[in-house]
RNA sequence: GGUCCGGUGGCCGAUUGGUUAGGCACGGGACUGCAAAUCCCCCAAGGGCGGUUCGAUUCCGCCCCGGACCUCCA
């Protein structure tokens, strides 16, 4: 399958061409572990958990890295709010950051690289740079010279003279230049600080990802994602500071951007306190974590995508569809060649998952019509070919596309009919059927009605009836 | 103010220089004891003004509107 994307760094879709087919590998920027994740917090790890889930279908042997930010004046100050220590604060926020990913069916990274387990490689990050001319110390500060990177703004589109106009804060003393960036801070005794050659302190935000996207991926690696608002200054200066560091003409050779979450029309920010809590959403229900993920899925990852009460019922609804299908008895079977791959040809296409998931629904389709009855004329009409597969066939099909997706997990008799005490539901269903056996349509309708009062829908099969949570 | 990304039918949302996206909702039909599920049909679009073209939703320019970024942010 080739595989082409939007490059954030060149604007424009490119082939990709690992720089080592035999070790396809990705950096993405991972939580800072200070609160609960939100809405929004989700989003590029579903995007890049698709991703890598292709990579690996494509690819013989993919790393993927997603760091955790452990320290950071946010955990310091929320630490001092909440009277936990700082150790408190990442390992219960980490612990539920992992959590709440699993629930919309994320798998984990293969590397989880921790900041402050990086410490050394920043440390010698920030003296390569200092020795290249890059950076100075100032004041127990270690600062990156915008100045002496040529390329600085390459990545976001930017030019150095409009960076210094739009630079709005106050510009510290030590500073050389306004746009100039901290690698390394000094901590006095009530912060978190590591010994160094500037005396007592922590790392800036950026060196970190520069440090471990190094320790673990190389010097120069294939994708390094993250959401848009890192563009800048996050990403470019990481590119500053690897790219000086190692002195190589790139840091990866494709960045990749998920667009913005909004809440009805507005971007999910902290300051601006929005913000939907992940874990209150997945409180409302078992079925809520996957409806999340397709809504997320439905959506192309560079565009903005608003988050409304609509959007996630219609992803639950559609979800219903296909677990109504897959609850359905079919007899085991294999898909057909070219059936998967044409589901998970768009993905190929720069991610292309809203396409990926109409031809899904097709895939579902196909087997609705093989299994119950119907035409697929209109599906034959966009289908490579046109497959007539036996029950059981079009199913795996879409249960094996599905997976790229990271969708359709659960059972299928769970996701309708949930957990809890059936007997009682099994038993007015027998009552029913004995009913309708004797023709006693009028208390067969009784007992539907009263099911139907305790949000259980029948479906009449040939001589069985099923049933699910409305 | 600067930079960037968008504006598609009632709603969501893709592809594409000419040929059906798809989903949801609405309406009609098949099936069903009645339903549900399922299938079929129908519906309706491309912000505005110019330009290129035989032909533009698709390419170009301008304008309008929306969003993101401009050193907390996924």
């Amino acid at each position: 399958m080739q595989l082409s994307f939007h490059n954030s760094l060149t604007r424009t879709r490119e082939p990709f061409r690992p720089i080592d087919p035999a070790h396809v590998r990705m950096y993405v920027c991972g939580p800072t572990v200070y609160d609960l994740a939100h809405l929004g917090n989700a989003r590029p790890v579903v995007v890049f958990d698709v991703l890598a889930r292709l990579l690996r279908r494509v690819f013989p042997h993919v790393t993927y890295a997603r760091n955790i930010t452990d320290v950071d004046d946010k955990i310091n100050a929320r630490a001092r709010e909440s009277g936990k220590t700082i150790a408190e604060v990442t390992a219960q926020t980490a612990a539920d950051f992992h959590a709440d990913m699993a629930a919309l069916n994320n798998l984990p990274p293969d590397i989880e690289p921790r900041a402050t387990d990086h410490i050394p490689q920043m440390i010698v990050l920030c003296k390569k740079l200092i020795a290249s001319g890059h950076a100075y110390a100032a004041e127990g500060h270690v600062l990156f010279a915008v100045a002496s990177f040529a390329d600085y703004g390459r990545l976001s589109g930017r030019n150095q003279d409009e960076l210094l106009a739009g630079a709005r804060i106050d510009v510290a003393p030590y500073k050389r230049a306004p746009g100039d960036f901290v690698l390394w801070k000094p901590s006095d005794a009530t912060l978190p600080g590591w010994e160094s050659p500037w005396g007592r302190g922590r790392p800036g935000w950026h060196i970190e990802c520069s440090a471990m996207a190094w320790e673990h991926l190389g010097e120069t690696f294939d994708i390094h994602g993250g959401g848009a608002d890192l563009l800048f200054p996050h990403h470019e200066n990481e590119v500053a500071q690897s790219r000086c560091a190692h002195g190589t003409a790139g840091m990866a050779s494709i960045w990749m951007h998920n667009g913005m979450l909004t809440v009805d029309g507005e971007k999910m920010s902290k300051s601006l306190g929005n913000f939907f809590i992940l874990r209150d959403v997945l409180a409302r229900g078992p079925w809520v974590g996957e409806a999340f993920r397709l809504l997320l899925l439905r959506t192309h990852y560079r565009s903005a995508l608003d988050y409304t009460e609509t959007a996630l019922a219609e992803a639950r609804a559609e979800l219903d569809d296909f677990y109504a299908m897959l609850a359905r008895p079919a007899p085991e079977g294999e898909a057909l060649p070219g059936m998967v791959d044409w589901v998970l040809e768009p993905l190929g296409d720069d991610l292309n998952t809203p396409l990926a998931l109409a031809r899904l629904r097709d895939l579902r389709t196909l087997e609705n019509v093989a299994n119950v009855g119907g035409s697929a004329a209109a599906v034959h009409a966009r289908t490579p070919a046109p497959w007539s597969p036996a029950p059981g066939v079009a199913r795996a099909a879409v249960l094996e596309a599905a997976a790229v997706l990271g969708l359709l997990w659960h059972d299928p008799a769970a996701w309708r009919q949930g957990g809890g005490d059936t007997a009682a539901i099994e038993a007015a269903i027998a009552s029913r059927l004995a009913a309708r056996a004797a023709k006693d349509w009028a208390e067969a309708d009784r007992i539907r009605a009263a099911l139907t009062t305790q949000g259980i829908v029948l479906e009449d099969g040939a001589g069985t009836t099923s049933w699910r949570r409305a």
